[in-house]
DNA sequence: GGCGGAGGTGACAACGATGTCTTTTCCCAG
DNA sequence: CTGGGAAAAGACATCGTTGTCACCTCCGCC
């Protein structure tokens, strides 16, 4: 007969009780630093604690009180993305502020995972939930929202429903972007874009629409590709756009997975000399053979005021739905200063 | 009077089998696919469930099961590192596969976080920990892992007790790297590392003796600057080692915030031609002006071999430490095929 | 017609903590 | 020495679910 090791139970405040001769009760306003016991029996018990290795069940202390967890649910793309490890950390960095703890989960942008994805969070009662909505469709949530779990929306809006959220300027930052290839006397300006179901796609050509607008240079939708979303399809579009008759001078790739194709592809063929500005800035952008021009801005601050707002949220806030916008701005490091 | 939305309560198995018209048990049952239920019954309850939008208590449950919470517990040194962000991911993937959700968390190296972490996640009573240990005693990890919180250690083997670990090949990796270099025959050879109290570091300077000892050139510790641990202190190293009168024909840097300190010096001053080979691979090593050499490895590997292990422990498994060793390869780009 | 058995359903306790209310203790004034 | 009252400690119900066991019904068969 084999002999299992003992079951390994964790020590309840029943067995904290019985060492220090106390009851539960006494065992619990100790660990709360409840006013009430006698500083001679509140060093009974915490001898006990100690002695035992309590640790309290959150589980059981939540589901008295009204069923909260402390934790917060993160919902993003794919953590592995440096745009949302660093959204990861600043959403943890706040929530560790206020006692939470973070459980984050990535949908590969698949509506169908978020879903199941925020099923389970919600079973596991997370406080509150932040999430990068995937898909078109975000009215599930409402009973979610109505049961009592404030959701946050991030850099991008839900589709169908209300609700707060927190944006990167992407309109002005592809602008912006543009206005400096225009300035530097280009007039046939390219853009490499993701897929126009993405909110943050369509407020960027927008953008870049409105800065040719602003300088009276025609759109031509032979500069535009999109559905670019990773750098295998940002280098193929880049290929094609340089490979026509009469290539662009200069190019606007929409985000950083765009803009490292590109990169690849001008780092090959090195005789063409073709400006770049990119939106989202990149670890070693500046020291690249040709340092990348790029719009810029703080993904922790999206992460911050994200968990910030929802923070508010959990404690009762009850304002209408809030807008937040995270501004950029442009870092000139030469391949956008590029002239014609 | 202000006149205060419903208290937004959930509605728990008591209200579908109101609704429904039959026990808590038994929607309890349907809920749980157990069998013995009719099928008209169990339509019924499904039908109350969906109408009221219910969603089970997972604290009820966990409580009632054995305090377990479908959750794992990742304390890494910081999210926003590529290199643990990668492993984050890779850790959620296997989780997932398993029905867990990752609570991740990052301790920024300062043992003290770590440790209040550790206790946050237990007293959440995750089924698992995955731990990249801080500091240099984890005796205060003994109580929970014989309370039945099974933990794997990650990049580092922890101190003072045994226990599972998933390591890289940080020796064979080094030696690699400084083989590689004095195979292009370079003999002053230098490397630049982390502070000796981290494991990593101490075990590629062992690799990197050992190899300078294969090929019998006197270790000379001159060449050898130690406690850098990130891109700043990487080029003020970086700076001092070329600075000498005899300075080092070729660098190798044993992490990949050294890297690139090491890489923004050589970039700024073109006019040397040192020989570089890092410890880590990073994107935008090929593209750069001087592509970069490096012993890389696969840290999704080390985050899935983990996770692996971990879910077997909690599955009961009782086999005696394990210690996982991930292995490295070099991938040679040009800076590491620089000439004396 | 009664009885055994199986299948469906429900009553009730339990998980580990905390809120409410009661009991006990103890101190001091009268 | 006793009564009043505050402080300390405890009893017990409760949170929402699941495990155990009892119950009921219906069926078939002797």
């Amino acid at each position: 007969m084999v002999r299992r090791p003992a079951p390994a139970v964790r020590p309840t405040m029943v067995d904290v009780a019985r060492k220090a001769e106390v009851s539960i009760k006494t065992v619990s306003r100790v660990f709360n630093n409840e006013p009430g016991v006698t500083p001679r029996t509140a060093d009974r018990v915490r001898h006990a604690i100690d002695l035992l290795d309590f640790r309290r069940n959150d589980m059981a202390r939540g589901l008295r009180q009204r069923s909260t967890s402390r934790t917060l649910g993160l919902l993003i793309e794919d953590v592995a993305n440096p745009f949302y490890s660093a959204i990861t950390r600043a959403v943890e960095e706040v929530a560790r502020g206020s006692g939470y703890l973070v459980i984050t989960s990535s949908s590969d942008e698949d509506p169908v995972r978020e879903r199941m994805l925020v099923g389970m969070l919600c079973e596991r009662r997370v406080d509150g939930l932040i999430l990068v909505p995937a898909g078109a469709d975000h009215s599930y949530l409402v009973p979610e929202m109505q049961n009592g779990t404030p959701v946050v929306f991030l850099d991008r809006p839900p589709g169908n429903i209300d609700g707060d959220v927190v944006l990167i300027d992407n309109r002005g930052g592809a602008q912006t972007a543009t206005e400096h290839l225009v300035a530097q006397g280009h007039r046939r300006v390219a853009m490499i874009g993701d897929d126009l179901n993405l909110f943050t796609a369509v407020e960027r050509l927008a953008g870049y629409r409105a800065a040719l607008h602003a300088h009276r240079i025609p759109f031509d939708d032979s500069l535009v590709v999109l559905g670019a979303n990773d750098i295998a399809s940002g280098e193929r579009a880049t290929r094609e756009l340089l490979g026509r008759d009469d290539p662009a001078t200069a190019i606007f790739c929409a985000n950083n997975r765009i803009t490292v194709g590109a990169l690849r592809v001008l780092h090959r063929d090195r005789s063409r000399r073709v400006a770049l500005v990119g939106f989202d800035d990149f670890e070693l952008a500046d020291i690249l053979e040709c340092p990348v021009t790029v719009v810029a801005y703080d993904p922790a601050e999206l992460g911050r005021r994200a968990a910030d707002l929802l923070c508010t949220r959990i404690d009762g806030d009850q304002r209408p739905p809030q807008r937040v916008v995270v501004p950029t701005h442009l870092v000139p490091r030469g391949s956008g200063e590029v002239k014609p």
